[in-house]
RNA sequence: GGCCGCAUAGUCUCAGUUGGUUAGAGCGCUCGAUUCACAUUCGAGAGGUCCCAGGUUCGAGUCCUGGUGCGGCCACCA
C-alpha cells in the first residue's frame, strides 16, 4: 500500500466494483430486516451541469441510504431528472437567439422535438456527475420527467382532479412575464423595492369640466379604458362623490365613481382609478360591482387596439406619452418623483410581471391543504429545518387557487380539447405558416384558407375564449375538438415524483415478480423527502398535496431540508461575485469523499453552510488517515511483536481483550446509531470523525504501539470504524476494505463493505 | 407591518444530543517533535462576558420574558 491514498486511483475502480455487483439495486438481495427504506431523489434539471447544492443533496442522501442499506432494509434511490419546464426553454431560446432564430419561427411540435433532442445531448451529464459523487441509486429505475409512462399518471392525476370539482377554467388575472411569454403561479413573481413616480392626476367634473378631483396613481397608461373610479364609502371627505360622474382625462367619457371597502382614505387623496385588466384588487372590485373589465396591455406588453394612439406602443413609451399628454392638457397636478413602491418581477428573467385578464386552468387548493394541515398538526409530518415548517404552514394557509397553465411547448400539454363547432370565432390560432410567416388570426378566417389537418400541423399556440366549452381526456375524443397548446406548470408534474416514477418502474420493468408485490407496494410511502428549503413551498407542499390526493397517503412523512452552500465568508456564491465552487474540480482536486464530508461535516437540517478549499483539504486528508491508519493494522497483523516479553505481560493483562475498548466501540456505535436515526447527519458525521481520528488513531493506536490494546481489538475497532464511516466517504472505506481482503486480514466472504451489515451495539 | 430563523474561540466557518463534570471541531496562530501508519503527521500552548437584561431551577450555552443586531419568508394598496 501507498504511503498516501490517492482518490484519483480509487474512486473510478470502486464505483465499478459496486455498479459491477448490482449493489444498488434492492432486487439483488434481500432485506434482512423487513423494513424497507427508500428515497426519491429530487430530479435535477436534465439539461444541467451539476452544482454545488447538488452534491449538497447527493451526499445527504447517499448517506442515509448507504446506512439503511447496511442496516439490512429493503432499501431503494429512485433517481431520475426533470424537464425543468420554463428553466430548459428558456435556456433554449437563448441558444435559438445565438443562431438568430426565435420560437416562432416553429411550429409547436417541431419546436418541442428540438428541445427534447437538445436535452436528450445533455442527459448523461447530470447523471455522470451524480455517479461521480458515490450516489448509490439505482439508476435501473432511472427516470426522465417526460417519458410517456411518467406523463400518464400526471394526465390521470389532474383528469382526477377534474373528476372532484377540482378542475376549473376561469378568466382571472394571472402573473405574466411579457418576455418569457408566460404566467406564472403566485411562487414565481419576485417583489422588488423601487422608486416609481406617484403621478397625481385630475380628473374633470361631468357636470362642471371646470373643477376636478385629483388621484395618485403610479399607472397612468391604461387610463384609457378606465370607466369608473372608487372611494370609501364611510370616508367623510369623499362620501358626497359616490355616483358623481367624471370625465376620463385621456378619452372625455364619462367615468362613475363607486364605493368599495377597499379603498384607503388615507392614500393619496383618497380617490382611486380602477382598471380591473391590469390590478389584482381592482379586479376584484370589478367583480363584485359588475363592472367591464378591459384589457389595454396584451401579451407583448404593448397596447392593445383600445389604446387609440397608444396603441402598439410598449408600456414604458406609452407611460412617458400619456404623461405628456396629461401635462399638455394641464392634468398633472404634481408628481411624486420619489415614492417607494414594491413591484412584481419575473424569478426567471427580471421582466416587470403584467397581472393579465386569461383565461386559465386552476387547481383549487382548500381541499388539498388540509389534510396537510391536519397531518402537520397531528405530527404526522415531521420536518427537519430550523422553522421551515412554520414557513410551510403559513403557505398552507394562505395558498391561492394554483394556476396550472404555462405558455410554453417544454412541458407536458394539457389533456384539454376545446369543442370547434360553432366556436371557430372564439379560438384563435397562431401558427408558422410555411409561405405567409407567422400568421394569427381566428379559427374562421384561418379555415377559409387553411385545412384543419394543415392548421393543427403549423399550430404554435391557441388562445380560446373564456366560454368554448371543453373536455378533459388523455386521448382526443371524437368529433372536432383542437387540443390545448398549454402546458402543466412544471411543479404539477414534478409534485407528483414520488408515486409516478414507481409507478413507471412496474409500467416499464415488471420489478420483482418474485413476490409479486409491484415498486409502488413496496417503496411508497418513500421513507424521507430530502431537499433544500428554498423549494419547500414550490415542492414539498405540492407533493404532499397533490400525493395525498392522488393516492390517498402522503408520499412521505420525514422531510429534511438542507440549507444554501455558501462561500467561506458565508456570502450566496454567484457567478458576478466570482466565488462559484464547481464540485467537479473539488472532486478532481480533494476527491469525491473529501466534498462530500466537507459538506456534510456540521451541517444543520434548514441552516445554510459554509465551505470552502480549506474544508475540502481538511476532508482530504481524513481519507489519508483512515488509509493509514489501516496500514498501520494491517502490519500488526502480520508482524508479531519482537518483544515477546511485552506482549506476553500484555496478553496475562487481558487475556480477552480490553473490556472498556470494547465498551467504549459499542456506546460509540450507539451514538452513531442514533443519530442517523434522528437526521443529525452533520453530528454523526462530526462524532464520527473525531472519535475515529482523535480517539481510535491517537489514543488507541499509539496504546497498541505500547502493547496496552490487543492487535485483535484493534482490527476490530478499525472494521467498525469503516463501517461507521461509510456512508459518509463511501469511496475510501470501501478502498480499504478491498486492501484488507486482497491480504487476508479479512474473510473472502466480506466482499464489499457497501454490502456488509451495520455494526450492533448495545441498544435494542 | 405580520411571521420565522440566527447570535458560542481570532474581524473566520460552525457543532453542542433530555437542563448536569473543566464548553468543542475545522481553518488560522505560537512553540516544539519526527527514519518508528500518516509532514495530507504528532505533541504542547495561546485564544471564550456562550449578544444584552431579567426570570425559572440545586444547577442555564441549553428553558421562559423583554431588548439589540443580522438574515429569510410573506403582506403591504391606486
Amino acid at each position: 500500500m501507498d504511503s498516501r491514498y490517492d482518490h484519483t486511483l480509487h474512486e473510478e475502480k470502486t464505483y465499478q466494483l459496486w455498479a459491477g455487483a448490482d449493489a444498488f439495486n434492492p432486487d439483488s438481495r434481500p432485506s434482512r430486516t423487513g423494513r424497507r427504506f427508500s428515497i426519491a431523489m429530487p430530479p435535477p434539471n436534465a439539461n444541467d451541469p451539476l452544482h454545488i447544492g447538488h452534491a449538497m443533496f447527493i451526499a445527504l442522501e447517499d448517506i442515509l441510504i448507504r446506512y439503511h442499506r447496511m442496516l439490512g432494509d429493503d432499501t431503494l434511490w429512485q433517481p431520475g431528472t426533470d424537464h425543468a419546464g420554463i428553466e430548459t426553454q428558456f435556456v433554449f431560446e437563448k441558444k435559438l437567439a445565438k443562431q438568430g432564430q426565435s420560437r416562432f419561427n416553429f411550429d409547436r411540435e417541431t419546436l418541442y422535438q428540438m428541445i427534447w433532442e437538445y436535452v436528450q445531448e445533455n442527459s448523461g451529464i447530470a447523471v455522470n456527475q451524480m455517479k461521480k459523487l458515490g450516489a448509490s441509486a439505482d439508476w435501473s429505475r432511472f427516470h426522465f420527467m417526460l417519458e410517456p409512462e411518467l406523463v400518464e399518471t400526471v394526465l390521470e392525476t389532474f383528469k382526477k382532479l377534474h373528476e372532484a370539482g377540482m378542475v376549473y377554467r376561469d378568466l382571472k388575472l394571472v402573473n405574466f412575464c411579457t418576455r418569457c411569454g408566460t404566467s406564472f403561479s403566485e411562487l414565481e413573481v419576485n417583489y422588488i423595492d423601487q422608486q416609481t413616480p406617484l403621478y397625481y392626476v385630475r380628473y374633470p367634473l361631468a357636470d362642471n369640466p371646470r373643477d376636478h378631483l385629483v388621484l395618485a396613481t403610479t399607472r397612468p397608461e391604461p387610463i384609457f379604458v378606465d370607466t369608473h373610479l372608487a372611494v370609501h364609502p364611510d370616508n367623510p371627505k369623499t362620501k358626497h362623490l359616490i355616483g358623481k360622474k367624471v370625465l376620463n382625462p385621456l378619452t372625455q367619457s364619462e367615468m362613475e365613481i363607486i364605493a368599495d371597502e377597499f379603498v384607503d382614505p388615507e392614500f393619496g387623496t383618497g380617490i382611486v382609478k380602477l382598471t380591473p385588466a391590469h390590478d389584482p384588487n381592482d379586479f376584484e372590485v370589478a367583480q363584485r360591482h359588475h363592472l367591464p373589465i378591459i384589457s389595454a396591455i396584451d401579451t407583448r406588453g404593448r397596447m392593445t387596439e383600445n389604446g387609440g394612439k397608444y396603441a402598439g406602443l410598449k408600456v414604458k413609451k406609452a407611460r412617458e406619452e400619456v404623461v405628456k399628454d396629461l401635462q399638455a392638457a394641464g392634468l398633472i397636478e404634481k408628481i411624486d418623483e420619489k415614492y417607494a413602491h414594491r413591484i412584481g418581477t419575473c424569478y426567471r428573467c427580471g421582466t416587470v410581471i403584467e397581472p393579465l385578464p386569461l383565461p386559465q386552468f386552476f387547481i383549487k387548493v382548500k381541499p388539498l391543504v388540509e389534510p396537510v394541515l391536519s397531518a402537520l398538526d397531528n405530527d404526522e409530518i415531521t420536518i427537519h429545518g430550523a422553522g421551515h415548517d412554520k414557513i410551510l404552514r403559513h403557505w398552507l394557509e394562505n395558498l391561492k387557487d394554483w394556476n396550472v397553465s404555462r405558455q410554453i411547448v417544454w412541458g407536458v400539454r394539457l389533456p384539454v380539447w376545446y369543442q370547434i363547432d360553432g366556436h371557430e370565432r372564439d379560438i384563435i390560432i397562431s401558427a408558422a405558416a410555411r409561405e405567409s410567416g407567422q400568421i394569427s388570426d381566428n379559427l374562421y378566417s384561418i379555415l377559409k384558407r387553411f385545412s384543419l389537418t394543415e392548421i393543427l400541423e403549423n399550430i404554435q399556440k391557441i388562445t380560446v375564449g373564456p366560454n368554448v366549452p371543453y373536455v378533459i381526456s388523455a386521448t382526443k375524443p371524437a368529433g372536432n375538438y383542437i387540443q390545448e397548446t398549454d402546458t402543466f406548470d412544471t411543479w404539477f408534474s414534478s409534485a407528483q415524483w414520488p408515486f409516478s416514477t414507481l409507478l413507471a418502474n412496474e409500467k416499464k420493468h415488471d420489478r420483482d415478480t418474485a413476490t409479486s408485490r409491484t415498486d409502488f407496494d413496496r417503496f411508497y410511502p418513500t421513507s424521507v423527502m430530502e431537499t433544500g428549503y428554498d423549494i419547500l413551498p414550490f415542492w414539498v407542499m405540492r407533493m404532499l398535496m397533490i400525493g395525498k390526493f392522488a393516492t390517498g397517503r402522503f408520499p412521505f412523512h420525514t422531510v429534511y431540508l438542507h440549507g444554501l452552500v455558501r462561500d467561506p465568508k458565508g456570502q450566496k456564491m454567484s457567478k458576478s461575485k466570482g466565488n462559484v465552487i464547481n464540485p467537479l474540480d473539488m472532486i478532481a482536486k480533494y476527491g469525491a469523499d473529501a466534498l462530500r464530508m466537507a459538506l456534510v461535516i456540521r451541517s444543520s437540517p434548514g441552516l445554510d453552510k459554509s465551505v470552502g478549499e480549506t474544508d475540502f483539504r481538511a476532508m482530504r486528508n481524513l481519507g489519508n488517515k483512515i488509509w493509514n491508519a489501516a496500514r498501520y493494522v494491517m502490519n500488526a497483523q502480520h508482524q508479531p511483536k519482537t518483544d515477546r516479553s511485552l506482549d506476553e505481560k500484555v496478553a496475562s493483562k487481558m487475556p480477552k481483550g480490553d473490556p472498556q475498548f470494547t465498551d467504549k466501540i459499542s456506546r460509540l456505535v450507539d451514538t452513531i446509531t442514533q443519530q442517523l436515526n434522528d437526521y443529525k447527519i452533520g453530528l454523526a458525521a462530526e462524532t464520527v470523525y473525531n472519535e475515529f481520528w482523535h480517539w481510535f488513531c491517537d489514543e488507541c493506536i499509539e496504546q497498541n504501539k505500547a502493547g496496552e490494546l490487543s492487535d485483535e481489538q484493534l482490527l476490530q475497532g478499525l472494521l467498525t470504524f469503516l463501517k461507521l464511516l461509510h456512508p459518509f466517504v463511501p469511496f475510501v472505506t470501501e478502498a480499504v476494505w478491498q486492501e484488507l481482503r486482497q491480504q487476508g486480514v479479512i474473510s473472502q466472504d466480506e466482499k464489499l463493505l457497501i454490502l456488509s451489515s451495520w455494526p450492533a451495539g448495545k441498544m435494542k
